[in-house]
DNA sequence: TCGGCATATCGTCTGTCTACGATAGGCACG
DNA sequence: CGTGCCTATCGTAGACAGACGATATGCCGA
């Protein structure tokens, strides 16, 4: 039975509460703000990794084996991608039992707009 | 005589007149706007790009002598860069004489945000 | 027209990215 | 306690990126 058949599984983590995060007090300019912007531009400057960022945000959070199923890349490959996003902080990842659950971090994404559009 | 102590230079193009342009098109959603997003993220995805970026929004315009100038880098590196940026549309070169002014294309950049604030 | 300055391009080296298959490890179920 | 599924990691090969010096090009001024 190919992969192709199999159906989505239910999340179970949840992207962290924003509600508890304040404004972002780190500044915008300056060098280490400049370091900061470059590595996570950086990070989202991949198709398949933008196409992961928005899979992740249509559905909130999303199991790795979804994720490999919607991409034309083999697991290895999305798993490494899904690497390069989280250590750029972009997501998270919570075990759930044999799977892992993806989600974004809203706090992150918040971040880089904040980056960009001090651009 | 070191490169240092070279004064800054009159900026002579300006960036094109936003005012021309109404609200970008383009969808900021699908296959399409996917690639444009990893392509003008990848494009800023480096520290030197960045402050190459930073320098020309503070400054408006800059002879591409000064940018060498304000970058511990080699001046064929910082023509690279440049190029980077420029083939993904997100500056302009134009030629001045003997020199090359450089400045960012607004449009690009709020499609970038746009971009950006889509995820 | 010749010389010099500013910039771009070339050639090269080194390192990182991206892709894959193969393998390892962890958890649930029987 | 084994077996099977899911995911991460390893190893590898090829492509790409980033840095530099050297060189080509193009424009002014003498």
């Amino acid at each position: 039975m190919p992969s192709a058949l199999r159906s989505v599984r239910k999340a179970t983590c949840q992207p962290t509460d924003p509600s508890h995060a304040g404004p972002d007090l780190r500044p915008v300019e300056g060098p280490a703000a400049d370091e900061e912007l470059a590595a996570l531009t950086k990070a989202v400057g991949h198709p398949a990794r933008v196409q992961i960022l928005r899979l992740l945000v249509r559905r909130e959070a999303c199991v790795c084996g979804d994720i490999v199923d919607e991409l034309p890349l083999a697991q290895s490959t999305v798993s490494q991608h899904l690497k390069v996003l989280k250590e750029a902080g972009l997501i998270r990842g919570d075990i759930d039992g044999p799977r892992v659950c993806y989600c974004v971090e809203p706090h992150a994404l918040r971040r880089l707009r904040a980056l960009v559009a001090s651009l």
